[in-house]
DNA sequence: TTGTACGCGTTATCAT
DNA sequence: ATGATAACGCGTACAA
């Protein structure tokens, strides 16, 4: 059934030339009669030629494969720049390979492992929130394997990064808050470990010293991922405390959604008793009811320049005039989850 | 920079024996000396050796590479079967290539284009929106490519399927909302040339045919795609009706969440004077208020057991005993957005 | 037990 | 203007 495809070899010997001039003609190369060009190149589109990208990795010792790891994908943010990546690459002539670490370390380990054995020739990367180490993608680099790192940062890791000011956002949150007149602001953190996680509590801290208000350590708690449920019991324990807080600002939507489950539950009504802000801006978050206060991140934009960026050292040898490192930011959304100010 | 890779020719010569011997070192083969054997293994781990899969591709003409083709990546539902398949996947020795096709039957052919140029060993599909016509899939199948189709039906295309029971699930659906007292039931309808939501009507009608309810025109209105902003005008449609339902049985979840939101901001109470019923169960529908109830399929499963299809395929050769249908039960999950039987 | 020689499909280089 | 040849890295049939 496998029919064996045709190759340059077989139009050759069909038209009595030689295998190269059939290659030439197929390219345009210059200096060649036009007979045998469209002699060849009728053939080809005849015999439904396709040229075999296979052999030609092996002759240019690329895959023509970018690989994309991400910890996971079924959450918006990441599946919204993965579509931005391939709406870039798409137009190229790279496939791209995405991997999901699923948060693990060593599951990103053995993902760098696959992708540097089939040769990719590139790779975009957010680490899990596990990695704090960052030698595996060193090593990819040290192998002549640009990385372009998005979203979290690799801190020490020299690459390429495209990043969003987590802390920007963060402080606008928290300042609105406290502009609107909220006295006790809480946070939902996340995995400390994460760039991500630790900017936007930073912004927190500052937001409120910088306004003198007290930081309290009770007020601070931190979540074990990033799903809705994850943000249950952490929301409990805030909303159980003496003195309950009047403000929540989560690290991302999805926490601050189950937060808003739970304030409801336990009767707080929203906003008049308690204001709760998340991270995100995805897509549902304004169709909850209150509809969520959030700051906003161009997460399509994101994909789109990182992958802009890559393809531009793969395309450009050797231009390197260091590594490039954009910033974007986040802008806060109002919403009706908070008070007015 | 770029040091060029470690061959199987490069270990040879530092041992004075011919290539050929190393690559039968390396895969143990039964009838080498242990010494050679030994020595060969050493000098590869210390040469840091790892075999060139391009090579291996060009020689075994195949690409280990298995093409995923979904409409998007954005909805929790496709992200989910992705993951599902992945994790299957990724405990093999193949990659995959997740292409989009934004819901966009051009785009499908080119990427089908694309993947039967660089040859995947197979490919996983789940057709546009738009996509009525099967030739370019059946071409895969000629050109000896298997083809899983997942979720989305492709009528009339022989290939293994992967599908969920739609009809069941909406049938079950608006019987309940009719057992829970409902008179006027509408339905917001999927883009019709999708199998999935040509079933899920079709189990909406039956359901109201079942138990001798009138079926009207007016109260089956069609959305334009998945999102939360395709369900506005409909449901407005349906609620500013002179005669408006007291239910609402939606293609999806985030269909069903923008209902829910119209509703609020007409002033409907739910369930009080409309219920409103969604498809998926995504993560975030139990924690809008009120939850909403919905049909829950197993969208992991069908990943996993699409991708495991794929792989029985490509691992036993030729053991084509016809095609395998296979088809998931949906369950209706009852929350707070219907009322209780 | 191991070596030789060839082929996978293509292109670049050197000839003609 | 076109042909011949080598090379990319590996595996394997055949020879020794």
């Amino acid at each position: 059934m496998k029919k064996t495809r045709v190759t340059i070899t077989d139009i050759a010997r069909e038209l009595n030339i030689a295998p190269s001039t059939v290659s030439r003609a197929l390219k345009d190369h210059p200096a060649l009669k036009r007979e045998t060009k469209q002699a060849v190149k009728a053939l080809a589109k005849k015999l439904d030629y396709r040229p075999n990208l296979l052999a030609l990795n092996l002759l240019q010792k690329k895959s023509n494969t970018i690989g994309v790891i991400v910890p996971e994908i079924t959450s918006h943010f990441f599946s919204a720049i993965i579509t931005g990546i391939q709406d870039v690459i798409g137009t190229s002539d790279y496939n791209i390979i995405i991997c999901l670490s699923n948060e693990s370390y060593d599951e990103e380990m053995t993902i760098v492992d696959k992708l540097s054995k089939i040769q990719v020739d590139g790779v975009l990367v957010s680490p899990s929130s596990e990695t704090n180490n960052f030698d595996h993608l060193v090593r990819l680099q040290k192998s002549g394997i640009p990385v372009v790192v998005f979203d979290r940062d690799c801190p020490g890791l020299e690459s390429d990064k495209v990043l969003v000011d987590d802390y920007s956002g963060a402080f606008q949150a928290v300042e609105y808050l406290i502009r609107s007149g909220c006295k006790k602001i809480a946070h939902l953190s996340g995995p400390i470990n994460l760039s991500t996680a630790k900017h936007r509590l930073q912004g927190y801290l500052d937001a409120l010293e910088n306004n003198n208000m007290p930081i309290q350590k009770e007020y601070i708690v931190h979540v074990p991922g990033f799903s809705h449920k994850d943000g249950l019991k952490p929301t409990k324990k805030l909303l159980k405390l003496k003195d309950p807080p009047d403000a929540i600002f989560a690290t991302n939507d999805n926490i601050a959604i189950s937060a808003m489950h739970i304030a409801e539950k336990l009767e707080f009504r929203i906003p008049e008793d308690i204001s709760i802000v998340g991270f995100d801006d995805q897509p549902n978050s304004s169709y909850v009811t209150p509809s969520l206060s959030t700051v906003w991140q161009p997460v399509y934009s994101i994909g789109m320049l990182s992958a802009r960026i890559l393809l531009h050292h793969l395309e450009e040898e050797d231009t390197k005039i260091g590594f490039r490192k954009e910033i974007f930011k986040p802008e806060l959304v109002i919403r009706k989850s908070s008070k007015k100010i």
